[in-house]
DNA sequence: GTCTATAGGTTGATAGAC
DNA sequence: GTCTATCAACCTATAGAC
């Protein structure tokens, strides 16, 4: 006694989430859609005119809330935020959030770079990507650019990769395992990629001094 | 004066390949695939049946050699490997490839876990996934068997993103991370996974001796 | 806003000649 | 082994009644 109440426009949005996550954008149709929202088919293109841009629709909607959060985060952290106020800044707000098929779509959709950049990164994610790059530049200045931003994209790729398998890890690994404690999740990806972040730059050489 | 003269079984894998890295595996049909390869499309059906075995057949060609590759970097590291040594057997021999197309199509079967656990993980990936996490826990025994599970997650993903993204990367950085050598790659890689093993596991705990 | 009906194209797979 | 021709199923999108 829940869906029914919604409108048919949301109940598309989230159908259209719940499959896009367990079954990739390109193999859930229309009508898979439909089915599960139990909506007729026209809706779809009333509502939404393309897929394309039910896609666009069904993405802006959890990420612009995400990306608020991050930079509220963010800002929280004061002037001077270690790399783990940072990391989870930025990890926290998608981890967290507290629906669980929005997880496995936003793992798809970053596996998937010939959508992500121009259709996320580009529309949502500028202002994101500027104000957290700026900040891990001023708490880890040691660290050359290209460094830097190669550890950013190690920082994505192992959360994207929990949002991918988490549905699936705690099966995978008998349990050991659990990604449904999301706190305990984010817990270990800022202890995890904070350190990745702390390591020097050079094999060899001594890390310099730290403002 | 090359590809013409490979026979069209392999023709097809080549394509197959290419296009399912570019593309994904549900965006390609086989005609995208047999036009590639310039290739009558009965052809796939007859050398492949399905495009379903196609598909297993196009990462099993890759991932049997990688493997066997991480398996002899494993036993030349000896009794007591370092957690880089580690690290580095596990992902050179995936990122330093020299097939670049095959590189996309596996940080898009990584990050298909529906795809990925049935048919790649217990078929070609139990053994390196046996040897390598007892070496992990020969090398890291402080940690819980569920941290160091997670941990190995965390690797999958920074390496899986480098794979998804590497063609792009350099584009999207404005030359500032240059994913074409591939070394290099692999040793940032190396140097921030290693540090984020080497991370205490509780944050307030101080580690325990390390044998 | 929601429906039925359907247009117009693409898909994976096969049958059968050569 | 390779080809042409074709099938049945499926797809996205739209037109038009209600």
């Amino acid at each position: 006694m829940n869906a029914v109440l919604v409108d048919t426009k949301t109940r598309i949005l989230e159908a259209a989430e719940k499959l896009f996550g367990s079954k990739g954008f390109d193999a859930t149709s229309l009508r898979d859609i439909t089915a599960e929202a139990e909506v007729n088919l026209a809706a779809v293109n009333y509502h939404f005119q393309t897929k394309d841009s039910l896609i666009d629709a069904v993405i802006a909607r959890r990420i612009d809330p995400i990306n608020r959060r991050r930079l509220a985060l963010l800002a929280a952290a004061g002037e001077k935020p270690t790399i783990e106020q940072l990391v989870e800044a930025f990890v926290a707000p998608v981890v967290e959030q507290d629906a669980p098929p929005m997880l496995a779509m936003m793992g798809r959709a970053m596996a998937n770079p010939d959508l992500f950049l121009p259709r996320i990164f580009k529309s949502h994610l500028r202002e994101v990507a500027d104000r957290f790059g700026a900040a891990f530049e001023r708490a880890a200045p040691e660290l050359s650019a290209a460094e830097r931003m190669w550890r950013l994209m190690f920082m994505a790729g192992s959360m994207a990769h929990v949002l991918s398998w988490g549905h699936i890890v705690g099966a995978m690994t008998d349990g050991v395992c659990d990604a449904s404690d999301r706190k305990d999740v984010t817990a270990r990806l800022v202890r995890f990629v904070a350190a990745g972040f702390r390591a020097p730059e050079s094999d060899g050489a001594v890390m310099r001094a730290k403002s």
